[in-house]
RNA sequence: GGCGGCAUAGCCAAGUGGUAAGGCAGAGGUCUGCAAAACCUUCACCCCCAGUUCAAAUCUGGGUGCCGCCUCCA
């Protein structure tokens, strides 16, 4: 893949470009979290994209330095004083100060993240650790003259930037026209807030001093001070959501750029939502399915970055439980595929050569702008092309994922423990989750017996055990090696009330 | 109101001029005591109408339906 180049979407050109970056390492700013709630599965795709993103880059031979912002600062729900923003909201809620829903909902995310092996970035930087650059910013946007204060705040005067609209491709006379935003003393309705003055005396509970008084930074803002403090300008590449196009990202290319005089990122790409019958799924609706729901359901976080896998990132996902459900088996069955292949070799080992050549419709997708429904049809086809060396195959599997992060090596369920049947025969018990052993002897003495009844040809008994297991969510499965194979589903073993339905005998 | 996107088999979807990838589910078969797995085979003319073209899911115009952004929501 080495020879091959790679191609994105570019939002700011609106059009598929060649990638070639400026640094080395490869630059990546990713928007982050606003930590006032649980990412929902619909947050977490635009994280999976990324992820992929700089997988792909390291696969094609670029390092890359990559930065996601924890945003735990609050801001105005509305651009009046009597707006609650989010981070208080939440506070409120949990009856907690804001520092603490801070710290736990960036815990939760970090391991959020985790679960579905997104690699993590190399740095974290936190908006309410960069006050003093976004004050700096602020301040050389003044010096520019940028910016005009109002009674509550200072603002960005986007008459000032005349290539505003440029990115987001905006009709400022339209959007005039169709005015809805509360405009206060804005001069513009494009005209955002960089600093905002506190309302009041314990109103809230993040203000810091700033030199226009205390307060607290915009919205914006923090992007382009924590991107800035850690990224060389021009940023090769920063990503974000679909929705961060118009405003956020529109925003935060006028005030650093106004502020530094340099252009402040090269490739813009951007993902699509993760959609619902109703719609997308929002944070601020109450209903959201996060990756707790996915595990209380029984649902492996990686068949959800399997499906993930399913559309282009710049595509909207259609998510349901059945859709889900198929990228779990389809996981499943593509783990089974692969174990089945020799991990050794027969001769000799697979040259690089040999494995690139085989790869090459796998990189060759990868390379058209992240084109994953292909790559992974194009790893079907490899994983069953029967003209390949079997382990040839296995080599290039284990290659792919590791763009893929999925694990293929891993067998189709969670893990795997061995017990020792009645009459010293094995037996293999994968199961999603822990089996406690009381419950694992249990099962035990139930196969051994059906084993007796099948070598007795007793094969009604047999029947009756396996549909009493299967009753239950439990499947067993005779191997052609002689080999009896149990598959738990995660709950089913936690739940007691379902042990004694099962074992009643 | 402005801007943008989408509509492909039961489901999730790729494909943007040459006659429809892949996955899941389904059907038939081989195998199996049965079941499962595995393997083989099979399963769409692409929302509607009108155009352009030798040729369109793919381009143009119109229609219908759905969605997103413009509201600190990825």
């Amino acid at each position: 893949m080495l020879g091959k180049k790679l191609h994105f979407y570019n939002t700011a050109h609106r059009s598929k470009e060649r990638f070639e970056p400026l640094h080395d390492p490869v630059s990546l700013y990713c928007c982050g979290p606003t930590v006032y709630n649980y990412a929902h599965i619909g947050n977490l795709r635009t994280y999976v994209f990324e992820d992929v993103l700089k997988r792909t880059l390291n696969a094609f031979g670029y390092n890359v330095k990559h930065v996601i912002n924890i945003t735990d600062v609050g801001h105005l729900t509305s651009d009046e004083d009597t707006g609650e923003d989010k981070m208080e909201k939440g506070a409120k809620r949990e009856g907690k100060s804001v520092w603490d829903i801070a710290e736990h909902f960036t815990r939760t995310f970090i391991q959020d993240i985790a679960s579905l092996n997104i690699l993590p970035p190399d740095r974290w930087p936190k908006a309410t650790d960069h006050i003093p650059q976004m004050i700096e910013l602020v301040k050389k946007l003044e010096e520019r003259g940028f910016t005009y204060t109002t009674s509550d705040g200072i603002y960005f005067d986007t008459e000032k930037f005349p290539s505003y609209t440029a990115f987001a491709g905006l009709d400022a006379e339209n959007l005039r026209a169709g005015e809805r935003v509360d405009m206060g003393e804005k001069r513009s309705v494009t005209d955002f807030a960089l600093w905002k003055f506190s309302p009041g005396e314990g109103k809230r509970q993040m203000e810091w001093e700033s030199p226009w008084g205390r307060g607290f930074p915009g919205w914006h803002i923090e992007c382009s001070a924590m991107s800035l403090a850690y990224l060389p300008q021009p940023i090769d590449i920063h990503c974000g959501g679909a929705d961060h196009i118009r405003v956020h990202h529109t925003n935060e290319i006028a005030q650093s750029e106004a502020a530094t005089g340099k252009p402040f990122v090269r490739y813009w790409l951007h993902g699509e939502f993760l959609v619902f019958e109703k719609g997308k799924m929002a944070k601020s609706g109450d209903h959201f399915i996060t990756m707790a729901t996915l595990r209380q359901k029984g649902v492996a976080p990686l068949a959800y970055r399997m499906f993930c896998y399913t559309a282009h990132y710049r595509t909207p996902l259609s998510f349901s439980w059945e859709a889900l459900a198929s990228s779990a088996q389809s996981l499943a069955n593509l783990r089974r595929l692969i174990g089945s292949l020799p991990s050794q070799s027969k001769a000799s080992p697979p040259t690089t050569l040999q494995v690139a050549g085989a790869l090459d419709p796998f990189y060759t997708a990868l390379a058209d702008d992240l084109n994953m429904p292909r790559a992974m049809a194009a790893l079907w086809d490899i994983v069953r092309d029967d003209t390949l060396d079997a382990h040839l195959r296995r080599v290039c599997a284990e290659q792919a994922d590791n763009v893929l992060g999925l694990e293929l090596g891993r067998p189709p369920t969670e893990t795997v423990q061995t017990v020792v049947g009645a009459e010293g025969e094995a037996m293999r018990l994968e199961c999603a989750t822990y089996v406690p052993i009381d419950l694992c002897n249990r099962l035990t003495a139930l196969l051994s017996e059906r084993r007796r009844a099948r070598r007795e040809k007793d094969y009604a008994t047999a029947d009756r055990i396996r549909q009493k297991l299967g009753a239950a969510g439990i499947t067993v499965k005779d191997q052609p090696d002689g080999s009896t194979t149990v598959s738990i589903p995660a709950g089913v073993c936690t739940d007691s009330d379902r042990e004694t339905l099962i074992f009643m005998e």
